[in-house]
This record gives C-alpha cells, sequence and structure tokens, in this order.
DNA sequence: AATTTTTCCATTTTCCAAAATATTGACAGG
DNA sequence: CCTGTCAATATTTTGGAAAATGGAAAAATT
C-alpha cells in the first residue's frame, strides 16, 4: 500500500507513484497546510527509500504543491485569503481565454461531452444537510469538476489546459473548508440553474458565456473567501 | 565549474545549482530541443552525483522545461508553432491580468522603477545589422525582459507574477531564432516608439494599456511565428 | 521467410551509508 | 538576567553501487 488517501495512484516508477500519492494527500488535506514535512515521516508513511521521494517531492515543488527551503525541509504551503484570491484571479483568466478558444474550435464531441457532463452532475445533487453526507458531496465535487473540464477541453493548447488543472488542483486544497461550511455557500445561488445556463449559453457559442463563466468563478472564489475568514485561519 | 553558459549561479544546495545551470542551458539553447539526454552526459557536464541531477531534472519536469518518460529519460521539448503559440496566449492573458492589477496597486517606486528601465532599454539599442552583435543584442533583451517584469511588478499577486516568468522563460527558448532574424523581425515595427507609448499609457494609468499591452505581445508573437516557420523546424 | 520467444546490454531507477548542514541546549561571560 | 559561543543531536543532502526496466539483437519455432 502506498498512499493513504487514495486507493492506488498508477504509475511506473515508484517516484512516480509517490507523486501521485503525496498529491493526493495533498490536496486532500490529509497533511495540514503550513506543516512542516520530516523526510523520515515521509519515508515511513509512503514506504520508499530517499531517492524516490526525494524526486516526487522535488517536482511538486516545481508545481508549487511544495514550498522548499535548502536544508530546512518543505513545507505544505498554508491556506490564506491572499493565496486564494491569486489562485482564482488566474483561474478566471485562463478559464477564460480557453473558453473563448473552446465556443471556436468545439465539435460536435464536445458539445455532446458537455450535456452528458451537466446530466451526470445534475444527477448527483448536492445534499441539503451536510451532515454525514461527506461521499455525496465528494461524488457532486468531481463530476462539478469534470464538467468546468469538459467546457474549455476543446481549447487546442495542452499548456493551457494543464495550467489550468493545476489551478483547479489548488483550489481543491481548500476543499475540506468548502465542505464544511457548504451551507453557507449555497445560500444565495441556484447552483443549477446558474452551471444550466452556462451549459446553454457555451453549446450556443454565445461569447456572453465567457463573463458568466468569469462571474461563476469569482462567486466561487468568494464562498471561499468567506468560508476562510469565518474558519478564522491564519 | 558548474555552468556551460551562465558563470555560477547562486545557491544552497548542489542540487539547486544544477537546477540553475541545467535551466540556463535549456533556455540558452545549449541543448538542443527535441534531443533526449542521457543521465552519464549531464553527470559529466554538471559534475554532480546522480542524486542533485535526477532532483534538478524532476523539478524541471515539474516546470515543463523537460519532458519525462518513464524508464526512457528526459527529453528538452521541441520547437513548434503550436507550442509559440500555447506560451503567448498564456502570457498575454497573465500580463494583461497582472497589469490591470499593477495599475491599481502601483506605487511612485513602481512608477520610478518603469521610468528607470525604459530608459535603461532605450541607451542600449537594437544594433541596426544584427552581425556579430551577439553581446549587444543579448544585452538589449535584458534590459527588454525587466522593462516588461517592471511594467507588472505592482501586482499584488506572487503566484501570477511567478506563473509569468515562467511563460517569459518558455519564450526566451526560441531567442536564438529571434537574434538569427531580428532584422525581419523589426520590419515594419517602430520598437522603441511601441515601448514608450505603453509606458506612458501604463503609467497615466490608462487602461487601454491593456490592449497595448497585449497587441505588442501578440506581435512579438507573430514575428517569432513567423521566424519559425521560415527557419523551417520541424 | 515471417513471427514469436529468449537473451543480452545500455540505461534508468532505487537503496544505503557517508558527508554536510541546521538546530537545540548547555554553559560561560557580560 | 540576558547574550553569545560551542558542542551534541537531528535532519537533510550527496555519491556510488546494486537492482529493475526497456529495447534490440539473436535464436527458435512455425
Amino acid at each position: 500500500m502506498i498512499s493513504l488517501s487514495n486507493p492506488s495512484p498508477p504509475g511506473r516508477t515508484l517516484a512516480e507513484q509517490v507523486y501521485g500519492a503525496l498529491k493526493s494527500d495533498i490536496l486532500a488535506g490529509a497533511l495540514t497546510a503550513g506543516s512542516a514535512l520530516l523526510t523520515r515521516d515521509l519515508l515511513e508513511r509512503y514506504h520508499c527509500g530517499v531517492s524516490p521521494l526525494r524526486e516526487a517531492v522535488a517536482r511538486l515543488v516545481g508545481e508549487q504543491f511544495l514550498e522548499a527551503t535548502s536544508h530546512r525541509g518543505v513545507r505544505v504551503p498554508s491556506f490564506s485569503v491572499n493565496d486564494v484570491e491569486d489562485v482564482y484571479r488566474i483561474r478566471i483568466a485562463l478559464e477564460r481565454e480557453a473558453l473563448a478558444l473552446a465556443i471556436i474550435h468545439g465539435d460536435d464531441n464536445w458539445e455532446g461531452a458537455i450535456l452528458a457532463a451537466g446530466h451526470r452532475m445534475e444527477k448527483a445533487p448536492l445534499p441539503d444537510r451536510n451532515e454525514d453526507q461527506g461521499h455525496a458531496v465528494s461524488e457532486w465535487e468531481k463530476r462539478h469538476r469534470s464538467f468546468h473540464t469538459s467546457l474549455v477541453s476543446a481549447a487546442p493548447s495542452p499548456r493551457l489546459l494543464r495550467l489550468i488543472n493545476q489551478m483547479v488542483d489548488q483550489t481543491e486544497r481548500y476543499r475540506a473548508l468548502r465542505l464544511a461550511g457548504s451551507d453557507q455557500a449555497k445560500i444565495g445561488r441556484d447552483i443549477v440553474a446558474e452551471h444550466r445556463r452556462l451549459m446553454d449559453l457555451v453549446i450556443a457559442r454565445d461569447p456572453a458565456c465567457l463573463e458568466l463563466l468569469a462571474d461563476h468563478l469569482d462567486h466561487t472564489r468568494q464562498a471561499v473567501v468567506a468560508l476562510i475568514r469565518s474558519a478564522a485561519i491564519p
């Protein structure tokens, strides 16, 4: 067993497996934000030698999922309002660009994929109460993410799509927070209607969809920021 | 001696030094694009053991300056028109966002830095003929880059600025090509006037500067694309 | 002759122990 | 009582040797 929060991320070399497992753990919040990671704990946790671990860590540093200081190990970046705003700002700029490309280049398959993803999202509704519905919420999040991915998937820009994915992953780190306060987050927003309208505009290739997407993401940003503030994260 | 095209990049650990040296060599084109890198050549070249090399490579993979395939080593990504367009697209979206933030948050120091950078750029003019003026061109490029950096430097978004830097580095790889054809690139463009106008609009906090910057970068993109096409790069 | 299987070799990947560097706590001097 | 120095300890970093892997040549089978 390699990962503690993911069954078994496929990857040929050990270093890749550890990379995947460590990344999952960071995104899932299994490694508390702001904490320093001791090498020997990680060695124990991922059951490997120093080389694969070090390689995995170095790669995550390159992708900003970890912060490194010479001779002082690595830390999981801590949460902050500024950081959330930073990430969402980038995400909005990039997704808008990608969506603009997608509505130019998208074909029938793309439209089909969007409809399918939208449908799957509506079929896994966000539970009204967030009591012990952790699984349901997580399923919804997964489908929600794949809906957004489908929107921009037709953009012929691998780098752009990769960067967007990276930013989405960054926001993923705040998921625990989002889940804790999903009730408030929904206040004043009809999520389903919002997405359906977005979907319609996109498929109609209406340029207004760019603004709508930007607004949609900005609302999410505001919700997350509000949550951090209320959760009193340093 | 660690680096082959850079004197001695400061860095505490060996891995960091190798990282810097390898990155420099990639950006400077010392490692031909598209070529596979043999581990033992790199070991020889950077005069270090496998561990620091491996770590440096892993980090560069995370930043997309190298492509890795399991058990088949790493390659320097090859040049392509699509890639240039991809990178510039991202760069434009991000720099526009950053400049918008900068003209909101910029203070007097920021304005001063822009004026200084603009002045330095004008004092190191691009030579008319690109005969053996390699050094002069490279000095101009350095100052040109620092001018553009100064424009967005006031944006309070570390992630955004880092990403922009990364994209500029990516375009840096095509520098050899740009130099080879700098004559053509200048045709029909008054670079000095273009930059001065940009500078004036930015300092006046005129929102029109966003469009101008985007156009400016787009022209550069077109010039680079034309060069690649004429250089018949696969 | 074509196709599959086997063997060998170059290369990457991994482990491990030694070296380098930070951090902690104690202790002497101001 | 505070401050700075020095040793002891903990942690990270590095080099080299061993293991694993993929690809290509050689052998064997159809």
